[in-house]
DNA sequence: CTTGGAAAGTCAACAAGGCTGACGTAAATT
DNA sequence: AATTTACGTCAGCCTTGTTGACTTTCCAAG
């Protein structure tokens, strides 16, 4: 179906096989992406939801249980499950809204905090090498692609986000 | 701790929020990634570890069990419960190695074909049409930069894999 | 020929983290 | 006053991962 002939010119990216290296690529990285919090997570009652959920308090602090359920794309029961354990073990903070009272805002604790540095600092260590040996252009590519790669609602979750929090 | 202003030159994609968006980009596209496979999946009574075993038996065709066993990294008893399955419904066919009778050496049957065909289009069109966006510069470098992530036994796996079918 | 160990398969039990459905409550909105 | 929204929770289910124990088959070394 695709040959790659067909311009003449440069498309020779564009045939299945390359296709099929990217999909591989994006397999394979997955795993060492998440591999160091994994290893962090492991042995504390923790796993990766819970890494998910504390990086996005941590990026947005105070924000809605619904803009988190809307972000990781759970259920709220499977979220609550995850905040729940948070919460209890002093790592999230629910507050009550103030205009509208329905709404729990979500900021990590200084423990919280503490966690979350320890995962992202693992996490960025390897992203940081990565970057360095790819280089500022191969980024720019990077960034390009996975971008033109998400579901066009959670492509504005990843660029926007400023919203929703009015 | 890193400040982007160390070599005055062009080290700002090193930082902290650049690393961060890199890592929410890899978040929010491994979604997309998924979605559509996942989509066809639901229903039949398979899920994404299927999907996987499917892909790399496609690829490797009389690939042992040990081989997938550690291109996927899970137990054997995690893959033998989904390659049971596909075995008994007729997508898979496990023949006993000549070399070696101990081996089994998978195969896909017309049937597992014709499904690995369908979440492989599924797949292959988002990311082409990733590519096609993005164009072949960035292409590049999204493939360096996912390499460079990749814990390096992967990486080996990722990148030759003819061995090991002597 | 015997035996050690590798490869594969199987059974049982369990956990994380998804899901649906149903229900409750408080607060906001209409 | 009625409805909708935001959140929490209980119960139950599924997929996919895990460990541990055990068996069968088979190759290869002693």
């Amino acid at each position: 179906m695709v040959d790659g002939t067909t311009g003449g010119e440069g498309l020779l990216f564009l045939t299945d096989e390359q296709l099929r290296k990217g999909i591989e690529a994006m397999f394979f990285a997955y795993r060492g992406f998440t591999a160091d919090p994994d290893r962090i997570l492991e042995g504390m009652d923790y796993g990766r939801a819970h890494h998910r959920a504390i990086h996005f308090i941590h990026r947005s602090p105070g924000t809605t249980v619904s803009n988190l359920l809307a972000i990781l794309g759970v259920t709220k029961q499977s979220l609550n499950r995850v905040l729940r354990s948070l919460i209890e073990d002093g790592l999230v903070e629910s507050r009550v809204g103030k205009a509208d009272k329905r709404e729990r805002h979500l900021y990590l604790t200084p423990k919280g905090a503490e966690l979350e540095r320890q995962l992202s600092d693992a996490q960025r260590a390897r992203m940081r090498a990565a970057y360095r040996a790819a280089g500022p252009a191969a980024v720019q590519g990077f960034r390009t692609v996975l971008e033109a790669m998400m579901d066009p609602e959670l492509r504005r979750q990843y660029q926007g986000l400023r919203d929703g929090n009015a």
